[in-house]
DNA sequence: CCACCTCGAGTTCC
DNA sequence: CTCGAGGTGG
């Protein structure tokens, strides 16, 4: 090899490590790729060949050095040179932090009422990993934890792994600096790492904070490689040899951003204790739409002279202070794990926790969902457990904290009897939920089936709640749905009484006596007045299994009434829209058991008579037609296409019941099929299905089509989602609102959704919402909407 | 057959 | 709100 080779090579070298380290910077810190990523991986391979031929120049900062060396065996102790503090924590979470830090600030300083107002540089807290930086004559030759503060821990082989942390520092650095920052999981990252977990199969990672200090802590870098970490500076530690240094904080962040450096958008400088309010205030709007978890926010005094003037206190700045948030996650107890039993006879443990007060409220229950969670979680009973309210409202338990087990702990296991009635618990093949097999007979069954009933979206009996429920079936008084509508003023009065015995209340005064069966009165006319429901709103009470709102309005809108619902076979469910065959024979269970059958007879002839929908006669023959009709069947051999291919052949079901042998031969269908088709019909209780089915679809399509009054609404078609709370609008209202003008609400923002419609305290749908562009309205923007379709000037 | 969209069901706290 | 699972369209 000759020399002038050597020296071409070490400059080409040198070349590929700036224009690489230049591409990474774009891509990881400006989030603006410089070119496509083949391109970088053609020039990382071809620095990487010629380093392997010329180990002499290997560099530190050689991008190719990112991943490299073995694992260690221990992490190596580090000395801070310039000490890692950490900075007081304000205690008062409200508004009163920001104004009680600003005064201790003035009063240091001497500054008089009349002065004017401190400038402060104010920025996020993250809740990441610390870590100091330090770079060489520009280059990253260690990276340490905080440790105590005076000793951290050697991680310079996994921060180099990490994309956004540049090996070598642009522009003219100091010979030495050291830069403090956070290392961090974006939580998209972290979702998207936990998705490749479960894919794999292997365990998922608690929360991003966790996640990112363990990578860090790694021994082996190969694994920090594969967890996405980000990073943020915000401060310095041992710096020598910088010409102009900057005067203030704001101006030593942005010079750390010069450097090649990521610092978080996120930040301002403000004046006076106004101005760290207003900054609190704004932050804390948005911090759930934040693509990473804060704990708080931090403000600094931002002229470094005042710093140094302020000086520190119990080692910890004068100068600045950590405003936190309400927790959103907090460690508590795991005291016991017991199960409840739903309507459905679902079988649903439920975490009873240590109190802890966490987003705002004092959280003691949590559900979890069911048995595969809880052991995904790694949940033991006596655990301490990560419990969470994730700027929502429903507490979850995130996972259990493994270093804290005292060996005490034990499993949790499934009760294989109903705790209620006793009977088996049975968990189906491929379901993840396990339930009680008793039925009605189950008494936990048979409540939660009337509370449904009496609840507010079905017949909305008013004031007959969850725990008068309870105690009339507990004392016998009602025991199915039909009973509420027996009820005699006595009964509720009985039951009260008993009830108020058992509770240990004191017995009743005169005057007391009054107000019992004012009470009884009014429940008694709510029970009444609840006689006629539309009849979506029956159906739905009905507790009819894969049966909810959208289900219950279906089948409203296309059957009309009650009677044409109970009696339809099978095929006709399954040929409405959003009905499979799941939902039509769970309908069809329903309608055929006895019991129910009974059930619905002593609500007519209780006077519960819901309002019928006009029937659609016209719509609803182009939608039974024979191919539906026919693929419903369940006719062996007889496909989809082969349905329609019969369907035009013959034409209508009474054809079909009349078809004999040989005019099927005739019919020119493939040989396995004709065959096929004959044993069906030959079969005796298949020919009385059809003959059902005919009649049936006959009796229904000869009644009188009706003028179909088309309301032609411009709001035809197009999909709303509500999410948040609105200012003068209740959910219902809006909702209600919004399908009188022709529009549809929607549980869940999708591609197709047209309009989301945000309220205070959104959560993540907004976030969704504006991810996907979907037009976002508050609740004027949707009454103007609304506004604008109705009533056109004349 | 898969991917995507909806719906159903269960749940917390005040 | 979240998860699981049913329905549908490509």
């Amino acid at each position: 090899m000759d020399l002038f080779s050597q020296a071409a090579d070490a400059d080409r070298a040198e070349e590929l490590r700036a224009t690489l380290n230049r591409y990474a910077h774009a891509y990881y810190v400006l989030d603006a790729p410089l070119v496509p990523d083949a391109e970088y991986d053609r020039l990382f391979r071809e620095l990487q060949g010629i380093e392997a031929e010329h180990p002499e120049l290997l560099r530190a900062d050689s991008p190719t050095q990112r991943v490299g060396g073995a694992a260690l065996k221990a992490l190596a102790e580090v000395r801070h040179r310039v000490p890692m503090l950490s900075i007081e924590t304000e205690t008062d979470t409200t508004e009163g932090g920001a104004i009680a830090f600003d005064v201790r600030v003035r009063r240091k300083l001497g500054l008089a009422d009349t002065a004017p107002p401190v400038e402060y540089a104010v920025e996020l807290k993250f809740d990441g990993l610390a870590i100091n930086l330090r770079y060489e004559e520009g280059v990253l030759v260690q990276a340490a934890t905080r440790g105590d503060g005076e000793v951290g821990e050697d991680v310079t082989h996994n921060v180099r792994t990490i994309g956004g942390i540049p090996l070598r520092l642009q522009a003219q650095a100091p010979a030495v600096l050291e830069v403090r920052g956070e290392i961090y999981m974006r939580r998209d990252d972290f979702e998207r790492l936990n998705a490749r977990q479960t894919e794999r199969g292997e365990k998922t990672f608690i929360n991003p904070r966790n996640t990112a200090a363990g990578a860090v802590r790694q021994l082996d870098p190969a694994i920090a490689a594969q967890r996405p970490l980000s990073f943020f500076a915000y401060g310095v530690g041992e710096i020598q040899g910088w010409k102009e240094p900057p005067v203030t904080h704001a101006g030593l962040v942005d010079a750390l951003a010069g450097f090649g450096l990521p610092v978080c958008a996120h930040r301002t400088v403000t004046q006076g204790a106004a101005g760290l309010t207003a900054f609190h205030q704004h932050i804390a709007a948005l911090r759930d739409s934040l693509p990473f978890d804060i704990d708080g926010i931090v403000y600094k005094v931002n002229s470094l002279a005042l710093q140094r003037e302020l000086g520190f206190r119990n080692r910890e700045p004068n100068w600045a202070v950590a405003h936190k948030y309400p927790a959103q996650e907090e460690l508590t107890k795991l005291l016991d794990i017991e199960v409840q039993v739903g309507r459905t006879g679902a079988i649903t443990p439920v975490a009873r926790l240590a109190p802890v007060f966490v987003g705002g409220v004092t959280v003691t229950n949590a559900t979890l969902h069911n048995e595969d969670e809880l052991r995904r979680k790694d949940l033991k009973i006596g655990d301490t457990v990560i419990v969470r309210r994730a700027g929502d409202v429903i507490p979850e338990v995130v996972g259990s904290v493994a270093e804290r087990r005292t060996g005490r702990e034990h499993e949790f296991v499934m009760p294989t009897l109903c705790p209620v009635c006793g009977s088996h618990i049975v968990r189906e093949e491929g379901e993840s939920i396990a339930r009680c097999s008793g039925g009605l007979a189950c008494r936990a069954q048979r409540t939660q089936a009337i509370i449904h009933f009496a609840g507010r979206r079905m017949m909305d009996i008013d004031g007959l709640g969850e725990r008068y429920i309870e105690s009339l079936v507990e004392f016998g008084y009602i025991d199915r749905i039909a009973d509420l509508y027996t009820l005699r003023l006595d009964d509720l009065l009985d039951m009260k009484r008993r009830a108020d015995e058992r509770d240990g209340v004191t017995p009743e005064t005169v005057q007391q006596g009054k107000i019992a069966t004012k009470w009884a009165e009014n429940l008694i006319a709510a029970i009444a007045a609840s006689k006629q429901p539309p009849l979506a709103r029956l159906l739905f009470a009905l507790g009819i299994r894969h049966v909810g709102e959208s289900t219950a309005k279906t089948l409203a809108g296309w059957l009309g009434s009650l009677e044409w619902i109970r009696c339809a076979p099978k095929e006709i469910f399954a040929v409405l829209p959003d009905i499979g065959d799941v939902v039509a024979e769970s309908l069809h269970d329903f309608f055929s058991e006895p019991n129910n059958e009974r059930v619905l007879d002593e609500l007519l002839r209780a006077g519960v008579k819901p309002l019928d929908e006009h029937l659609p006669t016209a719509r609803l023959a182009q939608r039974i037609g024979m191919a539906e009709l026919l693929g419903h069947l369940k006719i062996p051999r007889l496909t989809a296409i082969r349905s329609q291919h019969l369907a035009a052949l013959v034409t209508s079901i009474a054809a079909l019941v009349e078809l004999r042998s040989e005019q099927i031969l005739a019919l020119d269908l493939p040989a396995e099929v004709t065959s096929a088709l004959d044993t069906w019909l030959a079969d005796k209780g298949n020919f009385d299905r059809l003959k059902r089915l005919e009649n049936y679809c006959s009796r229904l399509l000869a009644i009188t089509p009706q003028e179909d009054s088309a309301v032609v609404s411009p709001f035809t078609d197009m999909t709303f989602v509500l999410t948040g709370t609105l200012p003068t609008l209740t959910r219902d209202q809006a909702r209600a609102l919004i399908e009188t003008s022709g529009g549809k609400v929607s549980s869940s923002v999708s591609k197709k959704t047209d309009y989301v419609v945000a309220g205070s305290e959104a959560g993540s749908k907004l976030a969704n919402a504006q991810k996907l562009g979907i037009t976002i309205l508050d609740e004027a923007g949707l009454l103007a909407l609304v506004g604008e379709h109705k009533d056109p000037p004349l």
